[in-house]
DNA sequence: TCAAGGTTGTGAACCGTTTCAGTGATACGG
DNA sequence: CCGTATCACTGAAACGGTTCACAACCTTGA
């Protein structure tokens, strides 16, 4: 039988001390060298650890991290949640990891909830950074965000999505590629994503034919999704706004005995590590997780322990060529 | 500014009632009909919300529910715990997820410090089932555990790895392998997995050569790790015990120049949703992840509320034939 | 009419820390 | 030798709920 924890009181009454010089002695501060040493020996006698919870009431700190994700159907974003919780266990501290499934109203309600648990700071990847409650949060405790900027954040790494739209389509254009299906994750309320504009725009400016639809991170939905627009509008691209929306391509295709890249081609955005491993290959904008993943930390754990200067970090992408883009006929190539 | 949030005293001097009559009555236990009203009435008006740390302090229970992981490079793993915690939102408590990363030492260490975060009960796929403290801890708190079977645990979601391993050597020996490498995931420090002597016995049985060779869970690294077991032995067919594994043996076949299923077939374990992805389609032993998850949230549940009957879930495996093991030359076909 | 029993509600202790204001003691500068 | 800093430590008040023991009131049945 487990008997129950030592207290800070008995640790005090053993080395006839007060529970405050105990508390001080444990976070050294305010006591003698001496003392610190006799209340160590004394705390590991008796197997004493401070309760968090208690801990947490008394200070108002948790030790927690809130991880507000947009989707974790994705399979980038569980990649991205994985390291951010590794990193933050690193530090010491908990990462509480909640998903949003893409859905603005959820997004808030968790948020609130994680205030509600008290965490010492959240890290966002907001699904609507346009929604007002994001500026109120900001206030009552630190929050980077990742992907979007949003106000009044302690830190930011965005993603610059004009970069990474323009090689991407840069790229489709180049192999003659005119007429293009765009597939962004559904999300349930929020109407013009920063990608749709993006893309249209950059297209416009290329002289590109869009057609836009959006698909949820799924495999078997975002399936259904492309399968639909493939039937519909025969794009002789797609260019999907996450690697996990090009899976269901690649499988969407397989139904309709497509061939990739022959009879349509792929592009994804984010490079997940099992695009690489499909056939073919899938040509995607590569965002470097691992830099996200240290960058979100490292700020995070700044704003956490107090130094509050804002900061914000802007990640490039690269084009990674896989085989999923094939050159259209009819243009001359190399 | 945020202002400072209600208390429940304060609820209690709207309502012209004493803070425990509010407490029982929000929780609606022992009040009058008509009191509970008046004072949700109240707490609504004020905003209130009980403080999740001053009801953990007083109550001793948190309301999270710790998540120890095997190893979270797994993308099968990934799934498990993306399920599980959203399975646990929904019935209105947190998961608190940690990574083991195939480590023993640190499987004991985060299982202890889960426990003194005060977490209501624990979820955990043991990398090592034999370690002593799983008892201790069992007692402690309630214990559901998945995979591996556990002493005094609440709840326990095992596989039928035997059934799922006669499966899959019963599928290789039928199309006439014999010479098999066996790719296990790495632990950091425990010798013979249930894999390696479930594994080595049926092939006993019927006859089949087994070489053992671990690979960790990352892609780059079971690359390497199947690299070495192709080249050094050029078995006919590789049974990775993890599909994650054998995305490391696609990638390493690649490499290598050899062909899928023409030159070595590869069966996996776990069915991940990118399995059926590959070119060829892996050929895998199937769990129904749906079902574990449902399954442990459906234990946990229970343990955490106080009904502790000790239950125990079996789960069945199927074969999902793909195209990635083949018949080998020289044997009778259909 | 009275004892027994069932509802509602109350006061106060308690959960285990942190932190604030303050108390002696010691050191130091003048 | 005195006033002032500094140091090491203490007492008590938070922090914001829950819960236990008990009181007041209302029924009920004999």
């Amino acid at each position: 039988m487990p008997r129950k924890r030592a207290t800070i009181r008995e640790v005090a009454q053993a080395t006839g001390l007060s529970p405050a010089a105990v508390s001080y002695a444990l976070r050294g501060m305010q006591v003698s060298e001496e003392t610190m040493e006799r209340v160590r020996a004394a705390a590991a006698e008796l197997g004493y650890e401070a309760d968090p919870i208690a801990r947490a009431l008394a200070s108002g700190r948790t030790n927690m991290i809130g991880l507000l994700c947009g989707s974790l159907e994705d399979l980038w974003q569980q990649s991205l949640a994985v390291g951010i919780s590794r990193g933050l266990r690193e530090k010491d501290r908990y990462a509480l990891i909640l998903d949003a499934v893409g859905d603005p109203a959820r997004e808030r309600a968790l948020a609130q909830q994680l205030r509600d648990q008290r965490v010492d700071g959240m890290i966002v990847q907001p699904v609507d950074p346009a929604a007002p409650f994001w500026s109120e949060l900001c206030e009552s405790l630190p929050v980077v965000a990742i992907g979007d900027s949003l106000a009044g954040t302690a830190g930011e790494v965005v993603f610059d999505n004009r970069r990474g739209v323009t090689l991407a389509l840069e790229h489709l254009h180049a192999l003659g590629h005119r007429r293009i299906a765009l597939l962004t994750p559904t999300m349930t309320s929020t109407p013009d994503r920063p990608a749709d504009v993006l893309v249209t725009a950059e297209a416009d400016r290329l002289g590109l034919d869009i057609v836009v639809a959006t698909a949820p991170h799924g495999l078997a939905a975002a399936t259904d999704a492309a399968h639909r627009i493939l039937d519909a509008h025969r794009p002789s691209a797609v260019f999907c706004f996450a690697d996990s929306i090009a899976y269901g391509v690649y499988a969407a295709a397989a139904e309709l005995g497509l061939s990739i890249p022959g009879d349509v081609s792929v592009m994804g955005y984010d490079n997940h590590p099992m695009s690489g491993l499909l056939t073919p290959g899938l040509t995607t904008v590569d965002w470097d997780i691992d830099g996200i993943v240290r960058a979100a930390v490292r700020l995070m754990s700044a704003a956490a322990d107090g130094g509050t200067r804002r900061r914000r970090v802007v990640q490039q992408p690269t084009l990674r060529e896989r085989g999923s883009v094939g050159r259209l006929p009819g243009v001359g190539g190399p």
